[in-house]
DNA sequence: CATCAAAAACTCC
DNA sequence: GGAGTTTTTGATG
């Protein structure tokens, strides 16, 4: 761990996650084996001292059971601060998603409507894409106006099986 | 400028 | 009506 982020592995049922940490909270999330286009470049780099180190390692267990939780189906209790960095307009669309309670769902127009630009859904679906910390801020309860799946940057049978696990009804794809 | 994990409007059967 | 296609729309790289 040098002057990146530490990152560090939650081996789950459905693989290993992998959780990066900056000195501010959790900063990224990456899926088992998905695309490698992560940048990190983006939120500061700067060294994480090593008094840190167990700050990070209470995040860490906080994130990991709160990432186990909801692969069991069941609510994350607490979640780890979260240092997701991005534009304004994303932010408030995470911040959106985090609102979502456990076992919701709801449309991309809703949440564009929520964050006062009811016409920006398309863009809405494009932050989504860019969450970084997938499933603890929860992506996969965006789906389309029609209670529809639509995409998910993890693939479509995970989000179906995350929902279905939450008990969301899904309607007949 | 092209793209994107949307949505509504607009076709054509 | 319903299924497919096109058009609009806002932020992003």
């Amino acid at each position: 761990m040098k002057n990146n982020f530490f990152e560090l592995p939650i081996p789950t049922r459905e693989g290993e996650f992998i959780a990066r940490y900056s000195k501010k909270g959790l900063a990224e999330m990456d899926f088992p084996a998905t695309r490698p286009t992560r940048r990190v470049d983006r939120t500061s780099l700067r060294e994480v001292s090593a008094a840190s180190a167990d700050l990070v390692s209470r995040w860490h267990r906080t994130t990991e059971a709160a990432l186990k939780n909801i692969l069991a189906g069941r609510a994350a209790k607490t979640l780890p601060p979260l240092d997701t960095a991005g534009t304004e307009f994303q932010q408030a669309v995470w911040r959106e998603l985090r609102k979502i309670s456990f076992g919701k769902t709801k449309s991309y127009g809703e949440i564009a409507q929520a964050i006062g630009k009811p016409k920006a859904v398309r863009a809405v679906g494009a932050a989504n894409g860019a969450n970084p910390v997938p499933i603890v801020v929860p992506c996969h309860r965006v789906i389309g106006s029609s209670g529809k799946l639509t995409g998910y940057g993890g693939g479509l049978p995970l989000k179906k099986r995350l929902l279905q696990m939450e008990g969301v009804l899904l309607a007949v794809i």
